[in-house]
DNA sequence: AAGCGACATGTTCGAATGAA
DNA sequence: TTCATTCGAACATGTCGCTT
């Protein structure tokens, strides 16, 4: 094969991906659908050198409408704008995948080739609060590149939304650009057709009532109609007009001039309206409500797949706006321009996923530092205790020893290794609860004992606590529970070592100490018990308040040693 | 041999599903 | 109704084959 014929093969081949990528983008196909797509192209058309040569996968289709396709839509698209007088429209909704508000904006203009207005996606800006001012500048930043000098109008959402962002963009206009906007009003175009319907009805030409006898002279009327064919010859017979919409009575105006020859010409001769069709080509540029941009949310979601980009949205847009706008994926011009693009698509991919992981890097070196102080303000807690309370926690938290084996290295009581724990516990530091064998339901026990009478919160002494409880429950068991209590709430008298956090704030501390030790196979079939365990824990308002119990009536006094007292 | 491009694999997330 | 599991999607990363 010569050099010539391998690149014009490998050009067919890369036509045959872009036209597989934009079928997938008016579909909706998601990414990962594409998966097996070349196999089977291959295994389908096996006499074919370009379905064998044929590739994309999903990474594929990813980058090549990203990096490849959008890109040169909305190049051809700012080549639109740039030479005629256009409208900037915009409109806000909630995207729910991203659960961020989603700023569509969009452009409306004479589009020569096709003679029709046109209202075309730009793209979409993301954001979580949107003041006027936000809007303001998402729309700027998001119109940088159009031309902005020959912007005609801002169009409107409602009548009193988004006035203030109006304002602030004609003061933008003005003091930017020179420009002085066209305000019509929240909807201007009612107010243009009723100015045309008003002139209409100035001529005096009864014009409203021709078309209208024209129409329902032939409408509903079998029997006229095939009289008329039969006559005429002809089949085209009078248009719908409507009567509040006149500058769409165009169509309706042209089939009056067509069926009535001579007559309706001398009223609408082309040479003398030329003049007035550039205007109403403006006048039609207008935008007409939010139709265009809020149709386009219900595109919007029909791009949605999970966990999307906001630029990957923004990318299949562009796309599926430039085949929707042209007439289908067939009509779709794959030139060198974008063939070039899409070979580009690539490298596009890679500079941004550099780009990323500098980023992330950066925030992984934050995450370190902030770990760092985490450790060093564990460390000083770490250093509050006693040297012996030290050695325990060391064995029983970082060596992952059991209660009884700390106890036996050290040749100390295991009631003394609880001892120490229940300190470590009280002054902050991270314990993994679940090993020391006390389960969520003896926590729960403990604490309504304490809380309600005869103790009422009083813990200076733990025998009357224990009187209280089944026999199961052993001393060490009410020690760190308490030592877990006077963390959350604060020691009775106020001797807390560091500045208390509310109580969702230390159950975080709890969950984490639980989540951390618990590793690999262990953690999935714990998780179950972890959850229902932190659901129990969490503690009525009245408790976060400090109250007493809503069923230990009137108010007493709180002793000493009480709890719940702050 | 080097570099590019595509894919396989892994991770994360949310929705759907199904069991208790 | 609640909760856990499964499934399907996007996105990230590492690897390998192909081209130059």
């Amino acid at each position: 094969m010569s050099i010539a014929e391998q690149a014009q093969k490998a050009n067919d081949v890369s036509k045959a991906e872009i036209l597989w990528a934009l079928q997938a983008m008016n579909t909706h196909q998601s990414n990962s659908s594409q998966s097996a797509i070349s196999t089977v192209f291959a295994a389908m058309f096996p006499d074919s050198a370009i379905a064998q040569k044929f590739s994309v996968g999903e990474t594929k289709m990813r980058y090549l409408v990203k990096h490849g396709l959008a890109p040169y839509f909305k190049d051809l698209l700012l080549g639109y704008v740039k030479n005629v007088p256009w409208v900037l429209m915009f409109d806000e909704s909630l995207n729910k995948a991203t659960q961020q508000k989603q700023l569509d904006v969009m452009v409306r203009f004479w589009d020569p080739k096709k003679n029709l207005v046109v209202s075309r996606y730009w793209t979409s800006v993301f954001m979580g609060h949107a003041t006027a001012a936000d809007l303001m500048s998402a729309i700027t930043s998001s119109v940088k590149q159009l031309p902005l000098c020959a912007v005609l109008q801002l169009s409107m959402d409602g009548p009193y939304v988004n006035w203030s962002l109006y304002e602030n963009f004609e003061l933008h206009m003005k003091d930017n650009h020179n420009i002085k906007l066209l305000n019509t009003g929240s909807c201007g175009l009612h107010q243009l057709h009723g100015a045309f319907m008003l002139a209409v009805k100035a001529t005096d030409w009864r014009v409203a009532d021709l078309l209208q006898a024209l129409y329902t002279l032939m409408k509903n009327t079998p029997a006229r109609r095939e009289d008329y064919t039969d006559v005429t010859g002809s089949k085209v017979f009078p248009q719908k007009y409507c009567k509040h919409r006149w500058l769409d009575n165009g169509p309706a105006l042209q089939r009056a001039i067509d069926v009535m020859g001579d007559m309706a010409l001398y009223f609408f001769d082309k040479l003398q309206y030329a003049k007035l069709f550039d205007l109403i080509k403006q006048v039609l540029t207008l935008s007409h409500g939010q139709a265009a941009v809020e149709r386009g949310f219900s595109v919007n979601k029909e791009c949605l797949q999970d966990n999307m980009d906001p630029t990957s949205v923004t990318a299949r847009r562009v796309v599926l706006d430039h085949i929707r706008s042209v007439g289908g994926v067939l009509r779709v011009d794959i030139d060198s321009g974008m063939k070039a693009s899409c070979r580009m698509a690539y490298s596009r991919y890679k500079l941004e996923l550099e780009s990323k992981k500098g980023e992330s890097e950066e925030s992984k070196k934050r995450k370190l530092e902030e770990e760092k102080e985490l450790d060093n303000q564990q460390k000083s807690l770490f250093m509050k205790m006693s040297e012996t309370a030290r050695m325990s926690y060391s064995l029983y938290e970082e060596e992952n020893k059991a209660v009884e084996s700390v106890a036996s290295i050290r040749g100390l009581k295991t009631s003394t290794i609880f001892n120490h724990l229940s300190e470590a516990i009280k002054i902050g530091l991270p314990l993994d609860i679940d090993r020391l064998g006390i389960s969520a339901r003896i926590i729960d026990l403990i604490t309504n004992v304490i809380r309600q009478p005869p103790i009422n919160s009083d813990i200076s002494r733990l025998t009357p606590i224990k009187d209280q409880l089944p026999d199961h429950v052993q001393f060490h068991h009410i020690k760190v529970v308490i030592a877990i209590l006077q963390r959350r709430y604060g020691s009775p008298e106020g001797a807390s070592v560091i500045p208390l956090g509310s109580a969702d704030k230390s159950a975080s501390v709890t969950m984490a100490t639980t989540s951390r030790s618990s590793n690999n196979k262990s953690q999935k079939s714990s998780q179950g018990s972890q959850r229902e365990a932190s659901a129990k824990r969490k503690l009525p308002a009245w408790m976060v308040n400090s109250q007493s119990s809503p069923s230990s009536g009137p108010k007493k006094v709180k002793k000493k040693g009480s709890l719940f007292s702050k």
